[in-house]
DNA sequence: TATGTTAGTGAGTAATTACTAACATAATAG
DNA sequence: CTATTATGTTAGTAATTACTCACTAACATA
């Protein structure tokens, strides 16, 4: 099939990158082969080598374009079919949400391509996990300082906590097929989770 | 190296398994290639299909293996330098030290061999998984008829957090190249998740 | 000691996959 | 309208890797 319209640079560079994000989440990011990425967006395997001098650079751009839509979208993603009580409740339930519609995420946190391959790749993940650690950890110190949550625990550690909860759960998730929704599983562990930390209130209902 | 003597097949067998644990932990699951495997035992490549039909086959051994490891050394690999304060916490970080014995565990956790490959390795994991699951809430429920843990907590929500401690750590662990003391870490997170179980006491120092 | 069985080897093969080289044509600037 | 550049192709390569095959040497034992 000989193509007679051609497209720019940019575009195609970012049909790419898109092409990685879906394939990482439907086959996984080690199936995500060249081969494989230019039938996704019809073009010969050698053409996707016009625009990234690596498979490398592929998955850095991969990384940042998560990065990008973490920020950007990630609270658009947020169901409105859950109440929210306060905010460490929606940041992680968004986040939640946006892994749910952004299943790549998950695969490639378990991926080879992360924990052995790409040292680029994990420093950047790392980064990530470490912003939403103090993302997390400050919504808790303000929780504590408000007096709503007790004052003995160290928000750092609960951060922690959140953290695994969440990456827990992925991981449950991408071993169960995931065949279970993600954000409503969350948000009932979230509650059991923060209703640990809080202090004297609705604890028996 | 010609060798002069030779081993049964049996030996070999447990010798082949022995060097896929060691190798999963040390250079990862999908990099423990046959010719990796080969040398590791001093036989030839082709020697190892002589035991195994198929690298499948050793993947599933190895499962086994662990299988049986955390039957039956689990409980001597209990470092005896922390405070136990009951069963449950005795479980979870015996899990852990069992776990920093064997960063295979992990390893393969993560590994697209399981999570893409091999099938048969996936259920066996995600049973092994379940069963542990099934633990942690019966030790819940008991903490709870006990009246020491809030009754209204579900104990297979509760075991699902206490789940994920343990495997969001082990990916923490895992992504800061196993920098840190996993039993020391998690059995203080989990004295900050049990804490938020209990019913009010010594909640704040 | 003859004979069959089992553990082992060396030399391949087929498939996969990231990446390159040489060539081709659409888009575009002058 | 032409020359140049950017985007694309086809056809390859080198490396890796699970697995096969023909054959051999150690071992058991009748």
């Amino acid at each position: 099939m000989k193509s007679t319209t051609r497209k720019s640079a940019e575009e195609r560079k970012s049909e790419i990158v898109d092409a990685a994000l879906k394939l990482a989440g439907e086959v996984g990011p080690d199936r995500m082969t060249t081969e494989a990425l230019a039938k996704e967006i019809n073009i010969s395997q050698a053409g996707i080598f016009r625009h990234f001098p690596t498979k490398g650079a592929i998955w850095e751009a991969v990384g940042q374009r998560i990065g990008k839509l973490l920020q950007t979208k990630a609270v658009l993603t947020c169901p409105k079919n859950i109440e929210l009580g306060d905010e460490l409740r929606l940041a992680v339930v968004t986040h939640l949400a946006f892994i749910e519609t952004t299943p790549a995420i998950p695969a490639i946190l378990f991926s080879r391509e992360l924990h052995a391959e790409n040292e680029k790749l994990r420093a950047f993940f790392a980064g990530l996990i470490s912003s939403r650690h103090k993302a997390f950890s400050k919504l808790i110190a303000t929780e504590i300082e408000a007096g709503r949550f007790n004052k003995s625990i160290d928000p750092d550690d609960a951060a922690f906590l959140v953290l695994a909860l969440i990456q827990g759960l992925a991981m449950r998730w991408s071993l169960n097929a995931r065949n279970f929704n993600l954000a409503d599983e969350g948000a009932r562990l979230l509650q059991l989770q923060l209703q640990g930390f809080r202090i004297e209130a609705e604890k028996a209902e």
